[in-house]
RNA sequence: CCGGGUGUAGCGCAGUUGGUAGCGCGCUUGCUUUGGGAGCAAGAUGCCGGGAGUUCGAGUCUCCCCACUCGGACCA
């Protein structure tokens, strides 16, 4: 037994051990990603693949659900319109891919590969927004976008990564802002309810924000080795971007005003979130709502007689109920399939052999808890529905659990070092407001602000730093 | 970008003072098996990360690249 064990643990590096390692593992142990020849410039194998496509079909329903609409727009920004907003040029500049040839010519100006399209949306914007008729104009883009690192990780830090990007246009601040912090909301939501992982949602320090906008709004996860994960950004530009670029429209009033503006997104890093949220030791661990399988059905004694029949039958019910289902064939044996889904992160897992032929009914495990069960087979899509509802509540209140135990409260930057070095985890601190405090927080403690909390909590009066008076609750932590 | 480690069969690795490459797993075929990574037998698989150099001869020595990996810096 103990021989078998270390067989099966020895394909991952344990994450105690060395979480870093257990991470890439998984990655390239479940099949998720391949190396490609260029740094950073990752294969989405389709295993992976097809988490993101869940992740999508999903997004999408709720933007459309909110009257978004979907667009395409260039992968070439010319320099000269990504230098039209000063913030934003500085920060993306830098990391930018350029193209400067066409053909065998050289081109007159250099192209940009998108880093993000916040410029090419605001000279398409320019054409067509006139009037307040026209807005507002709520656009979103699905694409990849390439950003220059240094270093790379799989699904953390690509080189090209898959995100979606919405760009919309307002008559009022008002409006904007409402729109800014609805889709913070459909992400915090979309993270909780499909993705089972708890998040705290909240403000970026300016320090932390956006270049080009006037405030960033952020979820934030908490991963299991308790560093932090931003999980996905809403953005305020309020009309900054519109008068760089010019962008005017006729009121009710006659008269010419700037639109008001948003960007939001999410990425592929989406995915190496719930792998570091939910993942073990045994491999990946995915919520059962968007993982490509959720039921795995493995034949037992599948030479015998009736037996894949029976399991193919199973299949077709499930399949009908609408799960994501497969049957395991092949000819490796039934403890090599066990190994190898649990590897995978299937939630659910089912065995229907001769013997339970017999007795009607299936053998079903969870992959959250190991958690074994007979259960009979009439009734079984009911069964398996109830049984995924179970796993994504377990896994959440999982993840809830790791957040809130890790979440403490510090009155000073030396009660913020020691905890930190001591279980590391979110640190909540008050504030003062002031960057030099951020800096000092930085380069004594290695923390940066992670956000500030919709949820303020009222911890002191003076700063954690500085000791002048706070101006709110800080969240603090080392990020990804 | 800075520092440490690593590139040899699909994966994990060995390869001695420089002499032309091996092991385990996997893979293919056949038979036997099948409730936690099965057994036996017979097979197939290599531009030794890439390029220059030293040498009669380089997986091995020298230099330059590239990639992976772990830290750090930077970064949405």
């Amino acid at each position: 037994m103990a021989q078998e064990k270390s067989k099966q643990v020895s394909q991952i590096t344990d994450m105690e051990a060395d979480f870093a390692q257990w991470y890439t593992d998984v990655c390239r142990k479940a099949e998720l990603i391949d190396y490609s020849s260029i740094k950073g410039m990752f294969i989405y194998r389709p295993y992976g693949y097809a988490i993101w496509e869940n992740i999508q079909r999903i997004l999408d329903d709720e933007f459309k659900k909110l009257g978004h609409e979907n667009v395409y727009l260039p992968t070439l920004i010319p320099e000269s319109l990504l230098q039209k907003e000063k913030d934003h040029v500085e920060g993306f500049a830098p990391e930018c891919a350029w193209v400067t040839m066409g053909g065998s010519e050289p081109l007159e100006e250099r192209y940009a590969i998108h880093p993000t399209s916040e410029t090419l949306f605001c000279e398409h914007y320019q054409n067509i927004i006139h009037s307040h008729r026209d807005l507002p104009k709520l656009y979103n883009q699905w694409c990849s976008v390439i950003r220059w690192e240094k270093t790379s990780r799989p699904f953390l830090r690509h080189r090209e990564f898959l995100w979606q990007e919405g760009h919309t246009m307002h008559a009022t601040e008002e409006e904007a802002r409402e729109e800014t912090e609805r889709m913070l909301g459909v992400y915090a939501d979309f993270y909780e309810n499909v993705l089972a992982m708890p998040v705290v949602k909240g403000r970026k320090t300016d320090k932390e924000k956006f270049n080009g906008a006037e405030e960033t709004y952020t979820v934030e996860c908490m991963m299991h080795d308790r560093k932090a994960l931003q999980g996905g950004t809403s953005h305020y530009f309020g009309d900054g971007f519109a008068r760089a670029f010019d962008i005017t429209f006729a009121g009710r009033d006659n008269q010419l005003h700037h639109p008001y503006q948003t960007s939001w997104g999410v990425s592929t890093r989406m995915i190496g979130g719930i792998i570091m949220t939910h993942g073990d030791n045994s491999g990946l661990v995915l919520p059962p709502r968007i993982a490509p399988i959720q039921v795995i059905i493995i034949p037992v004694a599948q030479h015998k007689e009736g037996v894949i029949q029976a399991n193919e039958a199973v299949m077709e019910r499930l399949r009908k109920a609408g799960f994501r289902v497969k049957m395991d064939a092949s000819d490796n044996t039934p403890g090599w399939k066990f190994a190898e889904y649990e590897m995978k992160g299937v939630p659910l897992r089912l065995e229907l052999g001769p013997k339970d032929m017999e007795k009607n009914q299936c053998v079903l495990v969870r992959r959250d808890n190991g958690e074994k069960s007979f259960v009979c087979l009439d009734g079984i899509e009911d069964t398996v529905a109830r049984a995924l509802d179970a796993i994504h509540d377990g896994l959440y209140q999982r993840a809830k659990g790791n957040l809130e135990e890790n979440t403490y409260a510090c009155a000073t930057l030396e009660e913020v070092k020691e905890k930190m070095a001591s279980r590391g985890g979110f640190a909540k601190t008050m504030w003062c407001g002031d960057e030099a405090c951020e800096i000092r927080m930085k380069e004594e403690v290695g923390v940066t602000s992670r956000c500030i909390p919709f949820e303020q909590e009222r911890l002191g009066d003076t700063c954690a730093c500085c000791g002048k008076p706070a101006k709110h609750m800080v969240v603090w932590g080392v990020a990804y």
